[in-house]
DNA sequence: ACCTGAACACCGTTCAAGT
DNA sequence: ACCTGAACACCGTTCAAGT
């Protein structure tokens, strides 16, 4: 396994590529993911990874999909489920695998995710909301809604949370920022509880349209 | 002006240097602030940006807090106001402050925005929230939603957003995704209304959650 | 005291040259 | 046919040297 490669029909399929990158950006977070490295951890060169993929855009845009089909597969069978839950397993399933792999969501950021697993999981779950009577520009939204809420959770998940608050800096947030002192002493909440705060939310204004909607 | 500088105490503002940089921002792009290229751009030197900055990422930091400075300067004075006002003022503020600067998106990615602007924002929000009732647990986790919602809806607004569908990508689009394709014919949806489709459902979530309460 | 060119150790990408 | 070292044009950051 450790031998050089030699000239003939390339010894590298995409997937060991990808697979690969994945492994350096869970381990060493995503500025670890250059060309050079990659090629390197393969025995291989940038060159050769070229031949692969158009250019490093490509390459994430892979990899992010990798995380897609984690997404994917995290739901089960939503068809002729309850609209709320087939939501709410979307949204869980989204947000954890983003939260199994916190060093690549800096990539989501380099473009919007647009790949096959990405168009999977929006299929899958429109599919429910149209069979559950949502009219299709109401299914638009509340899809969009969703994906923005996970995505910008998500984001954030990665960073390094604010840092501590001592005691010294609280005194002196008391003076200038009252209120964030007030609300602070609740502090921290857990991400999952805020994640699923906000997603309880969002259903609960669902709800109350389509209430509204049908009287 | 635009003589070179002379040795002897900076004649270069922070504030100068910040406003060049978001200058660079909004008409090439983030991918264009190299501290190479600002510092071309000042008549300077990037050894001299280093005197003012720790590193590129403080500079990056301040630049994303101008943006926090428009959004709380777009937010007028919200105590006694109701909180669905308050909520929906605090969350357009900020959503147009981002529009505004497209292209300076893409560093909202590099830290969770923690400057003095960003902070003041949610002084602002958490007070009126206080003032109306919210418990202190309660308002935390309803700043953050918003937060992370207008976030995740900034993010995206810098990207290409997909791009054309064609006739022939749709018919091959009603094959492998019909939801997709079925929802697909209600759009583009402008992304304001996407915005505040989404915030009108948290904002009634968020009230449904308070009449639960008070019965 | 403040500024600067030049250097260091990296990038993504390409291409002539190897086998 | 497929792979590769070396190059090109960039980065962020630092430092000895200028005035």
């Amino acid at each position: 396994m450790g031998s050089r490669r030699t000239p003939g029909r390339p010894p590298l399929p995409r997937a060991d590529i990808i697979a690969k990158a994945l492994e350096i950006v869970d381990g060493q977070g995503a500025d670890a993911l250059s060309m050079r490295t990659l090629a390197r951890e393969l025995g291989s060169s940038t060159a050769t990874l070229y031949r692969h993929f158009e250019n490093r855009t490509e390459l994430v845009a892979e990899v992010v999909d990798h995380l897609f089909r984690h997404a994917v597969s995290g739901v089960g069978e939503l068809s002729g489920m309850d609209w709320r839950q087939a939501y709410r397993q979307v949204a869980t399933a989204a947000y954890h695998a983003m939260k199994n792999h916190r060093g690549a969501l800096p990539l989501l950021l380099e473009r919007v995710p647009s790949g096959p697993n990405a168009m999977l999981l929006r299929e899958r779950c429109l599919a429910v909301l149209l069979e559950n009577g949502f009219p299709p520009h109401f299914a638009a939204r509340t899809y969009a809604s969703l994906a923005r809420y996970v995505l910008g959770f998500a984001i954030q998940t990665g960073g390094t949370g604010a840092g501590a608050d001592t005691g010294a800096l609280k005194a002196a947030l008391s003076q200038t920022h009252p209120a964030t002192a007030a609300v602070g002493d609740a502090l921290p909440i857990s991400l999952d509880e805020e994640f699923a705060f906000g997603l309880d939310l969002l259903i609960a204004g669902l709800a109350h349209r389509l209430d509204e909607r049908d009287a």
